[in-house]
DNA sequence: ATGAAGTAGAATCTCGACAAAAAAGCTGAT
DNA sequence: ATCAGCTTTTTTGTCGAGATTCTACTTCAT
């Protein structure tokens, strides 16, 4: 199943290798949480699930491991990253600290390209649904991408392709987890007020509220993972750290 | 990232995987800006330099690939990233925020433990020889590594292991920056001097003279980079954007 | 029972050869 | 001379088999 062999209509019309297509769609599914269950990634596994050889398949998991999706210990193969309370905790600490720095150069060296582009994205978002409108459970992979999107509009003028590139990389992790936890449907959360408020300061030049609003609307969906976590995760998988009595 | 992997056996004993040992080498021989001739990189190339098959090669070449060291086309193989001032000036930039960040959080979670790991850092450092002895006009690559672990020491407990591994990786690229440049032998830099105000205002708590200083110190050594680049860099390995398709 | 040594099975890792693609070289017409 | 189009050469990417290492299980002694 899902064995999308590399038709040469996949996605864009550049030739991609097989490394790179098993790279991307491992990296999808592990973004979408599709593939929580087991803690070990066996390359014979891959390999039969997305049709390629040990060889491409190596390669995509070195270069996942890499970026932190994955782990790897030498002689004993590649396992999926753990997940834990502590972990989401200081991975949001983190990410407040460089986006807030990113939003602000972001704000300090805005123009009219950039602010374009950042009304453009939250249209969108706007208008994509939140959830799947046959499956109203689960959520909408094009919603993910478009809020990803608005997000790195937001840090996109801070003049720094190192630090994009670093949230971008907290940005996947935090993804895992709030596709892990099956985020809560909505609750009483209004998400695209927020992202309204933190466009609409942003393009005010209102660093400090921007920022607030970003920071807060960060920490909020954490907590809601976390809740979830704290009820209803099984750290079978080895993500406990010392949890019993 | 998670590339200054602190357990796994580099050390001693653990029987490292082919493909590790090349990633190993290849980084430092990178770092060391021991090839920065030809910006292409055949795979036979580092086969044939590291005696390895291509297997292994090329999931090290990945992995720095995924790190950022290198570059990847698909169909295109591996290239050395090319270095340029601008790309110096935003990676000074980003290393600066990133690192006071870091030092500020160090600062405030500081610890009788750090404290000590700091200043034991700091005296190897002052212990270990800039040049090499028999050859003063190269730089000691025992006095890189205690360089490094000195600036890594500082931000230990900054509370992120995602900060830190950022930081890691800024520090490789700006290495590769000052040793490809062959740092001006001192030029009446106090480089021990340097560093000791900037551990004793840390160790003292003043976090503001701490991360001037630090900042301070990156700033000089890019400045020094920065000459050395203008006058006496050949661009001909690709400073200037590389080539589409 | 508990624990250590040894064995069978499974997984990782590596090598060499092959196929596919890109780069380089060549011919010939404008 | 120049450039398009074809051929040759080089390089990348992939496959399948085999060697090495880890893991789980059995056996035996304390």
């Amino acid at each position: 199943m899902t064995n999308g062999n590399a038709e040469p209509g996949e996605g864009k019309g550049a030739k991609s290798t097989l490394a790179s297509s098993v790279y991307q769609q491992l990296r999808d599914d592990l973004l979408r949480g599709a593939l929580e269950a087991e803690s070990k990634l066996r390359v014979e596994w891959v390999v039969s699930r997305y049709g390629a050889g040990a060889s491409p398949v190596r390669e995509a998991l070195n270069r996942l491991a890499a970026e932190g999706l994955l782990g790897r210990h030498d002689q004993r193969g590649f396992f999926l990253m753990p997940v834990s309370a502590v972990e989401l905790e200081e991975l949001t600490r983190t990410r407040c600290w460089l986006e807030e720095r990113a939003l602000r150069e972001s704000i300090a060296h805005r123009n009219a390209e950039w602010e374009e582009q950042l009304v453009l994205a939250l249209h969108r978002l706007a208008r994509a649904e939140r959830r799947l409108p046959e499956d109203p459970a689960t959520n909408n992979p094009e919603w993910e991408k478009l809020h990803r999107a608005f997000h790195r509009a937001l840090i996109a003028a801070c003049g720094s392709h190192w630090l994009i590139g670093f949230c971008d990389q907290l940005s996947d992790q935090a993804s895992r987890y709030r596709l892990i936890s099956q985020n809560a449907p909505g609750m009483g959360r209004d998400e695209i007020g927020e992202h309204r408020v933190i466009a609409e300061r942003t393009l005010d030049g209102d660093a400090d509220g921007a920022v607030e609003a970003l920071l807060n609307h960060y920490r909020l969906t954490a907590a809601m993972c976390m809740e979830r976590f704290a009820q209803g995760y099984d750290p079978k998988a080895g993500a406990a750290k010392a949890r019993r009595r």
